[in-house]
DNA sequence: ATAGTATATGAGTATAAGTGAATATAATCA
DNA sequence: TGATTATATTCACTTATACTCATATACTAT
């Protein structure tokens, strides 16, 4: 594996908040979408180039895939884990996300539901059908 | 300092040749063209990228800048001194830099009889001014 | 089967990034 | 001073990247 590719893969400021929401476990490309405020293609491309060169890996449940951080890879390039695990939270747009994480965790929500939130939010609703 | 800003710099394989040579100690733009063979213009590009960032600082002697690593990013970002300590030599081309440096340095040659050497080169003359 | 949903992908566009050639700038030396 | 040299910068070009919108694919549930 390239260490320029990866390098490259890391200069990006979205798929830098992707990785660092990863860091507490796996997350859904739904959840991954609603917690950074992306579109769906923009975080499927994304999560496809960190997939490519091996830094995610995912798992298929039922239509959800799953995503979450090789930890092979980030034990073969360990500046990798020196970077998310120092450098991170010293972005800030990434401790807000971290915060958007940690909320959308307490609320219980997942991507079983998230659409029918989301869609119930945009119509200022609070029923699941309205 | 913007860590994406800084990853996205490390993204180039020009660039990471570059800090990969500066390892060992300082070398001028003219040094750092020969040894990797690249334009001065481009050479003087990536070089002025890497210095915004404060990855590397350099030093006027004379009509000659000497480019080196700057400790105080290194200290700060430790991930960028993982990298450059433990990646670059897995990169078939910066071990070959590293060769090309090490036959630069054995050669007796500076950067004020550099220019010399590559005219005489060019023109199969071992004479200094032909 | 049909409808609905999650994810991926294609097309098009806008912007960024890397490059070489030529030129500008600044320092040196004769 | 004028010529030479080291480095930086501008210009023009090309390629790469990120993004959105629309559509395709794959899976689920009724």
């Amino acid at each position: 594996m390239d260490i320029v590719q990866i390098l490259k893969a890391l200069g990006d400021e979205n798929r830098i908040r992707i990785l660092n929401i990863l860091k507490d476990g796996q997350l859904c490309v739904c959840e991954i979408e609603h917690i950074l405020g992306i579109t769906q293609s923009n975080a499927s491309r994304h999560l496809n180039k960190l997939s490519t060169l091996r830094i995610v890996v995912y798992e298929k449940k039922a239509q959800w895939i799953y995503y979450k951080l090789n930890k092979e890879t980030l034990e073969q390039f360990p500046f990798i884990k020196e970077l998310l695990e120092n450098e991170l939270d010293k972005i800030d747009i990434c401790r807000q996300d971290i915060e958007n994480l940690i909320e959308y965790k307490k609320s219980g929500m997942t991507c079983e539901n998230l659409r029918d939130y989301k869609y119930n939010i945009e119509n200022n609703c609070k029923c699941k059908n309205n």
